[in-house]
DNA sequence: TCGGAGTAG
DNA sequence: TTTTCTACTCCGA
């Protein structure tokens, strides 16, 4: 029943753009501001505005229905996904300009993390006791006129759980004051980014990055929410303290980031009894609603029951521990630095069906130049000696060819929800032509085409009914440096990553009941326990709520 | 290194 | 109504 110690040293900020994509295209285009837009893909409406959904239309919806729902609806075709990619890259440098350090990583392209700890300890530091409501947020410590005022006895914007008024505000509380200045950084922050780029964003402000993403949603879009203290359960209380847990427990499983749709539907079916009915997508299934609270507090609940449940062929080794944080809204991850070259570049594109050998050649080749053309945008730069030539900075040692059958029709017409997601690769060694810059990237493709990409996708779709064919995706992965000078961006967040490997890898087997409350103050992966005076249970300090609450709970 | 599975937006 | 176009991590062989 171990899981590390929740810290609260830091804190951490989530951005998420409100719809992005239709964003995106408000900015080049702002008379699109006042009309129900929405992006297509395919047949599906892949995001719209607020105007849109005010309208009834939805994300995921198919054009169809979103043309009889809304008839006078822009439709705008967002298959090639450069200039979001653009405005994303440009968005995120924007937020770096506010932060000190270089902690702030993107997720996908319309959410960022940031790391703003040594900005908060700073400001903390400058705080003038006498005067606390016409504190000075300092922006740039090498000018300290660069920043702003606020009111350091309250939170700035909405608060989880709401707030009433200010006065329940416990100043002397390190934590609450830490988390007051982050609520008026995301602010200001929120503000500019509006003001100096048009873009609005739902924002969360805690002190890891799954907290920071979870309170974020509470209030949407273009607003805040701060998780409050208290984070811990204080020994003495008799359990319902911790805020930490009150947001955890309300949410539905699969709303937990780092629990997907299997590992949700083991759980539901472990802690139902029986099969869940849960359909993705369709909205209050009813009965099969299984909350963060109902995994939690099923008897015998922990670390080596969440392995029991989840283990399987390929599930990560500290699947039991890792839910089980994430549980308790223990997420130990660093804000990874941004990455300078990406670990792989795929292009991919799906399909009903190709009628015949040939319109594959030219799908491949189709495929190859985008991809080829990506490799040039993201992994060259121009050389510094002012030749005006372009030189790469990493080169893929390996190319790889995935497909996808369409999934089996049901009788009733529907297709197989559980064969969906299968893709068969091929993959091998890059040829070295790729690489040339000076030869027109058609003619590159077609070469690939015809010497790698048509024999790996024979052996990947092997005498296979070409009606059948879903999807192609043709991707280049294991990127070395180019140059013999180092990759900085990539070999940083390794050593992080490795540095990273002790406070997670202790595990249930590791940490036993030896571990009491004296022995040691947490920040070393070990953790507070209490004897449970009912059962003789050792318990950890966060877990005293929900074991007090099992002990309560009628048999 | 390869191929698959799971998670994310 | 699991559909789009990606990108990352982890596992076993």
């Amino acid at each position: 029943m171990a899981v590390p110690r929740q810290k609260n040293g830091r804190v951490i900020i989530h951005f998420d753009y409100d719809c992005f994509y239709a964003s995106v295209l408000e900015a080049e285009n702002p008379a699109l501001k006042s009309l129900p837009l929405a992006i297509q893909q395919k047949q599906i409406i892949v995001t719209c505005n607020y105007e849109a959904r005010r309208r009834g239309l939805r994300k995921l919806q198919l054009v169809k229905e979103a043309k009889k729902i809304c008839p006078d609806v822009v439709i705008i075709l967002g298959e090639d996904l450069t200039k979001f990619r653009d405005a994303s890259k440009s968005l995120y440098a924007y937020l770096r300009g506010f932060l000190w350090g270089s902690k702030i990583e993107r997720l996908g392209f319309d959410e960022v993390f940031l790391d703003v700890t040594d900005m908060i300890d700073y400001n903390v530091a400058l705080l003038s006791h006498h005067d606390l409501q016409h504190s000075f947020f300092c922006l740039d410590r090498e000018d300290p006129t660069k920043g702003f005022e606020f009111d350091a006895t309250r939170y700035c914007g909405p608060t989880y759980p709401p707030s009433p008024d200010a006065t329940g505000v416990d100043l002397s509380d390190p934590l609450s004051r830490r988390l007051i200045l982050g609520s008026h950084l995301a602010f200001h922050m929120r503000m500019r980014l509006d003001a100096e780029r048009g873009y609005t964003a739902t924002v969360g402000v805690s002190t890891n990055k799954l907290l920071a993403k979870l309170v974020g949603s509470v209030n949407k879009p273009n607003n805040q929410t701060t998780l409050i203290p208290p984070y811990s359960v204080d020994r003495d209380d008799e359990g319902c303290s911790s805020n930490v847990t009150k947001l955890m427990d309300s949410h539905e499983l699969g709303k937990v980031p780092g629990i997907g749709f299997k590992t949700a539907q083991k759980l539901r079916t472990h802690v139902l009894g029986r099969e869940p009915t849960f359909q993705p997508y369709v909205e209050r299934s009813q009965d099969a609603q299984v909350t963060v609270r109902d995994v939690r507090q099923f008897p015998g609940m922990g670390p080596a029951m969440l392995t029991s449940i989840l283990v399987g062929p390929g599930t990560a080794k500290d699947i039991g521990v890792r839910v089980w944080e994430l549980l308790h809204g223990v997420d130990n991850s660093e804000v990874l630095e941004a990455r300078t070259i990406p670990t792989q570049i795929s292009i991919e594109d799906s399909y009903k069906g190709l009628p015949h050998n040939d319109a594959v050649r030219r799908e491949l080749c189709h495929l190859a130049a985008s991809l080829i053309r990506r490799m040039r945008a993201d992994l060259t730069k121009m050389d510094e000696t002012g030749s005006g030539r372009l030189r790469w900075l990493a080169r893929p040692r390996t190319v790889r060819l995935s497909t996808r059958l369409r999934s089996p029709k049901m009788p009733d017409g529907s297709r197989n929800y559980s064969f969906m997601n299968q893709r068969v690769s091929r993959s091998g060694p890059a040829p070295s032509f790729i690489f040339s810059l000076d030869d027109d990237i058609d003619a590159l493709a077609t070469r690939l085409v015809d010497e790698l990409l048509l024999s790996m996708f024979r052996r990947s779709f092997p005498a296979r009914s070409l009606e059948e064919l879903a999807l192609i995706n043709v991707a280049v992965t294991n990127m070395t440096d180019a140059e013999p000078k180092q990759n900085r961006g990539q070999d940083i967040s390794k050593m992080f990553r490795q540095e990273e490997m002790p406070s997670t890898t202790p595990t249930s087997a590791v940490v036993d009941a030896e571990v009491f409350w004296e022995e040691s103050d947490g920040e070393d992966g070990t953790y507070h326990h209490e004897l449970c005076p009912r059962c003789g249970v050792s318990v950890p300090y966060f877990a005293l709520a929900a074991h007090a609450q099992y002990h309560a709970a009628p048999d």
